[in-house]
DNA sequence: CCAGAGCGTGAGAGCGCTCCCATGACGATT
DNA sequence: AATCGTCATGGGAGCGCTCTCACGCTCTGG
């Protein structure tokens, strides 16, 4: 009865009339007419809570306009709600492959219906060991690791800490059991094998990507393979960084090396473009002198002259597969999902048509 | 004496032994020899710490590999050590522009030596509302907005609400006193104005970008007042929406309308290079017949062939610089600090190189 | 020689939330 | 009719941190 006198522990005058600040739990359950209890039962998506008591607190949610203060929430449930997107190369030449676009897109569209966040963790080798740190405290639930290398040490240590981690593109540690979402690169590079000879190439060669990366090294095998069960020689080889710039060079090594080559299989389509230029350059015309054939399903490869023949992979769907698999191992820690490998397809243009209708480009 | 018997307040087993829980202030103090004030005063940059007790703490950091828990820190500070980089339009298509990997980039660097982390918002036309509530919900201590249209109605209320808000490209509702980074669109159109004009063009034209967006509408009016200050007429004018595709048809339909046409400019090299395209299958030679600037200096206009010009913009050190501005407001709140303009420059290539030089190219 | 200022320190409260547990009101079971 | 669940509810503790405040110490000036 006599609420005029403060309680304790109930601080008489904590917020200055003034001050805005967000509305709590507390003041909801208040305005629902509930206890704290049971106002945050009925935001948990309450069980054990009464239609009555959810209807009020909904109606108080709206009223208040009132959100969760994520941080509370997570120092006693010890969740973050978010993730960490993991790309340990941010050097623009990097970034600015559309791959990267696909990669946020694709889990940006995982997270869609949950309230987890994504933090964009871009990861300097000079400071990897800062990298590590925020991931191993608890910073956030999980983490998506994107295009890392042979010499990214941190990957095993990582591992081990029992962060749920999903990578885009087979990790080199396999031994560790970890979980990750690719495409058949191998699978891809025997299609570019078998589709070059098919289309009447008996000088095959190839721009690979570089050796440090395991979709550059499998598309290489799958490559080499596929000349071989075929029944055709080891094709020259000259190894570039992804860019157009580096596969330029490249090709002219490869050119000078292997002079009667008459197909090229450049491990991406930005290179394709860089091998498209010096063939160009040399006075070779594609697809009637090299047919080249490129990666990724870039956008620059229906728009270059001519369309470049590549191998198409369902980046934003993989992604997305990432996200997914992050979330559930988040929800059911310990469970270590099955790598997930999605196919590759040739999409075939006029840069590698076959010789008989070669000049219809 | 009797420590058998838990205390009130105290409870007797609360951390299970087998739990690997992280340190906590509390451990790290009493590795320290300290107590919790004290060690939270040496982990905080102390000032009031004598030098001994700030070096076991110190130690004690390192010896415990202490991490602060940020849920609990940002609960007492009201602060989250973290920012959004919110992007109105995740469509792949914007996505893909490089623009974006740019912003990423700068605003990372900014980001570098603090311990802020970025946090990616993606924002469909669909879930503003949520965008919003986010924002607003304290989550963030602050925003970086980019690349929004004349449509995004929830602008007003956000900067409204008191969060920090730094815009890239200058947003529609300057009223609200908006602070934004942004190169210099009106001069970058004046200047392909002049060039294209000095470059020997009589009939220019020009591709602007959507209507809805600052950027497109200020190339434009820039674009036409350089030729009206120069003497000559107003050029035809066809809208298209950034994209290669959109800006092939607008070509198209441009030189329909006007075919007397010896130079375009288009206000983005994405668009460029569709307007090379249609020039190409119509068989106009380029910059023999009809002269071609871009916009942006993406790594396709040195590509494409013949290269080319276009009016470039440090887009990384401007979203570096929104990076410091934002970390600069939320440390002194209610400093709007004044917006930035980055100048535009132009760079001539193949595709406008004037008519005498014109072949060599 | 003593008052006052300055400084490092530690105790304690409390940020807003979730979760455990005790409570009371039912209906179902013997 | 007496007893035992079942279920919605509210009280209370506590997550790990920061910050205010009071305490005791040393150092100075009158």
């Amino acid at each position: 009865m006599n609420d005029q006198q403060p309680r304790a522990g109930r601080p008489g005058l904590a917020h200055p009339p003034g001050a805005k600040s967000s509305p709590t739990l507390e003041d909801l359950a208040a305005a629902a007419g509930v206890s704290r209890s049971t106002a945050s039962r009925a935001i948990n998506g309450g069980s054990r809570v009464s239609p009555e008591a959810q209807a009020a607190v909904d109606a108080a949610v709206v009223a208040l306009a009132y959100t969760p203060n994520r941080a509370a929430r997570s120092l006693v449930t010890r969740r973050t709600a978010s993730i960490a997107l993991v790309i340990p190369e941010p050097d623009m030449r990097v970034m600015m492959d559309p791959f990267f676009a696909m990669v946020i897109t694709g889990v940006t569209e995982s997270l869609r219906e949950t309230d987890v966040q994504l933090v964009l963790l871009m990861s300097r080798s000079d400071d990897a060991a800062r990298t590590v740190r925020y991931l191993r405290g608890g910073h956030v639930d999980g983490a998506i690791v994107v295009s890392h290398h042979q010499g990214d040490t941190w990957v095993g240590p990582l591992a081990e800490s029992g962060l749920p981690i999903i990578f885009i593109g087979r990790p080199w540690q396999s031994r560790h059991g970890l979980t990750y979402v690719d495409t058949d690169n191998y699978g891809g590079g025997t299609q570019a094998a078998q589709h070059l000879l098919a289309a009447g190439s008996r000088r095959p060669a190839t721009i690979a990507g570089p050796a440090d990366m395991t979709a550059a090294v499998d598309r290489l095998r799958g490559w080499q393979d596929g000349l071989r069960d075929a029944g055709a020689a080891p094709s020259p080889v000259e190894f570039a960084d992804f860019t157009t710039v580096g596969a330029a060079e490249a090709t002219r090594r490869l050119l000078d090396a292997a002079p009667g080559t008459d197909a090229i299989f450049a491990a991406s389509d930005l290179m394709a473009v860089g091998v498209l230029e010096v063939l160009r350059s040399r006075g070779l015309r594609v697809p009637d002198d090299v047919a080249v054939v490129g990666y990724d399903n870039h956008s620059i490869a229906a728009l270059a002259s001519p369309a470049l023949s590549t191998i198409t992979q369902p980046m934003v769907e993989m992604a997305t597969k990432a996200g997914a698999m992050l979330l559930e191992e988040i929800e059911a820690p310990g469970t270590h999902p099955d790598p997930v490998v999605y196919p590759a397809e040739l999409v075939v243009r006029s840069s590698s048509a076959p010789r008989a209708a070669a000049t219809k480009a």
